[in-house]
RNA sequence: GGCCUGGUGGCAGAGUGGUCAUGCAGCGGCCUGCAAAGCCGCGUACGCCGGUUCGAUUCCGACCCAGGCCUCCA
């Protein structure tokens, strides 16, 4: 089935092709590791995991990179502040965000390259887009021109002159022109620096990324991904250091832009200071909820994020858990099946919403059904999501290490007794305290079933 | 101000030129000791105004509203 993806560079749905199918090349801006991200800093790791098993259907070999920017002036500031070298900061902060991102369910990715450990290609493409007349030293910053790029502002769709002319850009007395932006900066002693044909400094946010990509990836790649809000003016600036570091090669087939994800109507950042943290959340709900919510709207569109939203996850999980517990039973032998309906959603530039709504007929015809194929297409297509891998019992009974377990199981005994004794004001009364420990039951066919409320 | 998205039923959220999204919530019924779950059924959704069309939520135009980018940001 052939895959079309949205390429923010045409403005179009195309059909998907890799420059050479037998290696598929995807990169993702990664995170700035100086604090915890919040959860909008999520979606696209969440979104583009899916994309990238999709890829892995089609093609032998996916090379996904997600890099982390470890060198930057907010993690300057807050190693300062700390008065810690920066890596105390990038190390702790690096290692909770894998951590995170792999309990959403995220696969890691084939390469996590790291800012710091590329100083050397960063200066070398500095040299190079220096040599070709793209770049000048002034006052030890080295600065992109950008009137040599007449493709700047493609991607973003700007028009150049005028933002040459916005007087929203940082003016500099050593920019030749106001949107010209830094590729090295200098360090003073206290801070992080590399020495350089500049003298002693550091590399500007843009270049970290069309270098890393170019040393693992190569100098076009087929995919590059990231927030909407990158668009301009990141993505923008890799292009123009890529694309004339690189002879006029393309630097990137497709631009993929996931939406922002807002809270209160308002996008979700740190400068606005209205963040939730991954971290936190993953402590206060199930991560798989989280995941399911950021797959519930199309990744294009903005996301908005509320309690609401995540009870009606929880909900929805548990519909489908429900249908799982009930074919415990029901053996599923060898690898798993992608059902068409999935995949044809997800296709159709990665329609994560259709492809839920698939999910959910999948899983009411696996309870009709109770088959092994039907309960095997209802967990292949979540696989293919990155959702319904987990065993039910352990989804139902999530969050239960407070939880006196031995006490759950001798109410259950002692209701079960009473009911057989038809006294049912003993047994109501024994189901309101299960109630008010965060358990609830349900009498069935095969006995009775506890889970938790939520958590 | 410039550029770009989008406005769908109580909520979330796909989609389509002409009977159906889907999920959550709600209501009625069956079932149940009572619940829960499940099953059956219910609720005249497509911002506003024009236009094109036999027919528009879907195409075109204007308008209103919301959000994003233009500065660090996934």
């Amino acid at each position: 089935m052939p895959i079309s993806l949205y390429n923010s560079l045409s403005r179009r749905v195309e059909p998907f092709a890799p420059l050479d199918a037998g290696r598929v090349t995807v990169y993702l801006c990664g995170p700035t590791v100086y604090s915890y991200v919040h959860i909008g800093n999520a979606r696209g790791p969440v979104v583009f995991d899916v994309l990238v098993r999709l890829l892995r259907r089609h093609y032998p070999q996916v090379v996904y990179a997600r890099n982390i920017t470890d060198v930057d002036d907010k993690i300057n500031n807050a190693a300062l502040e700390q008065g810690v070298p920066i890596n105390a900061i990038t190390d702790r902060f690096a290692a909770a965000y894998r951590e995170d991102m792999a309990t959403l369910g995220i696969a890691p990715p084939d390469i996590e390259p790291h800012a710091t450990a590329h100083i050397g290609e960063i200066i070398a493409m500095i040299e190079t887009l220096i040599a070709g007349g793209n770049a000048y030293a002034a006052e030890d910053h080295v600065l992109f021109d950008v009137a040599s790029y007449g493709a700047y502002g493609a991607l973003s769709g700007r028009d150049t002159e005028e933002m040459i002319a916005g007087a929203r850009v940082e003016v500099a007395p050593y920019k030749k022109n106001p949107a010209d932006f830094v590729l090295w900066k200098p360090s003073t002693p206290e801070l992080p620096g590399w020495d350089s044909p500049w003298g002693r400094g550091r590399p500007g946010w843009h270049i970290e990324c069309s270098a890393m990509s170019a040393a693992h990836l190569g100098e076009t790649i087929d995919i590059h991904a990231g927030g909407i809000d990158l668009q301009f003016p990141h993505h923008e600036n890799e292009i123009a250091q890529s694309t004339c570091a690189h002879g006029g090669k393309t630097f990137a087939r497709w631009w993929m832009h996931n939406g922002m994800l807002t809270f209160d109507g308002r996008k979700m950042s740190k400068s606005l200071g209205n963040v939730l943290h991954v971290h936190q959340l993953l402590q206060q709900h199930p991560p798989e909820a989280l995941r399911l919510l950021l797959l519930r709207g199309h990744y294009r569109q903005p996301l908005d994020w509320s309690d609401n939203a995540i009870a009606q996850a929880i909900s929805t999980l548990d519909g489908w858990y429900r249908v799982l517990r009930d074919l415990e039973g029901v053996a599923v032998e060898g690898s798993l099946p992608v059902p068409e309906s999935i995949e044809a959603a997800l296709s159709d530039d990665l329609n994560t919403p259709q492809a839920l709504a698939e999910l959910s007929m999948l899983a009411d015809a696996a309870r009709q059904a109770g088959t092994p194929a039907a309960k095997a297409a209802l967990l292949g297509g979540g696989a293919l999501l990155g959702l319904l891998q987990q065993l039910p019992q352990a989804w139902f009974q999530r969050g239960t290490d407070s939880l006196d377990g031995a006490r759950v199981e001798a109410l259950l005994e002692e209701r079960r007794a009473a009911r057989a004794a038809k006294d049912f004001a003993r047994a109501d009364a024994i189901r309101a305290e299960l109630t008010t420990m965060g358990v609830v039951i349900e009498d069935g066919a095969q006995g009775t079933r506890w889970s938790v409320v939520k958590g």
